[in-house]
DNA sequence: GTGTTGACCACAG
DNA sequence: GCTGTGGCCAACA
């Protein structure tokens, strides 16, 4: 069982979004548009949702930590539903399916 | 190399 | 507050 070898097919670009991803804190929620300016591009917003999306580490990065800019869940390869799930597990409210930014937006 | 797609964002009505 | 439109970026067929 070897372990996940897909990082080699993963683009640099991908790969980025994955690392800072992961360095979100337990609790703390960032948006794509933010990882994208982190990356140096503004308007790649899209293109990191779509790393996420297609992310080879499902569960090892919590890609449930990221979400829209005004709030919304966004996505989630497994239903919004879960991803409430998890973010409310980690303490994270969620009022209406809106996560209060003020709040749990981590800054980087 | 071109066109389509997508877990987005900002703005206008 | 919601809907529609335009724009930006990267991956994929």
């Amino acid at each position: 069982m070897a372990k996940i070898k897909r990082e080699a097919k993963i683009s640099p670009f991908d790969r980025s979004v994955y690392a800072l991803t992961a360095r979100i804190p337990k609790g703390k929620v960032s948006t794509y548009g933010k990882i994208a300016r982190k990356l140096g591009k503004p308007g790649a917003s899209r293109a990191v949702g779509q790393a996420l999306n297609r992310n080879p580490w499902a569960p090892q990065i919590p890609c449930h930590r990221v979400i829209s800019s005004n709030g919304d869940i966004g996505g989630f390869a497994g239903g919004k539903k879960q991803k409430i799930k998890l973010l409310k597990q980690e303490g994270v409210k969620i009022g209406k399916g809106r996560i209060n930014l003020d709040r749990y937006e981590f800054l980087m």
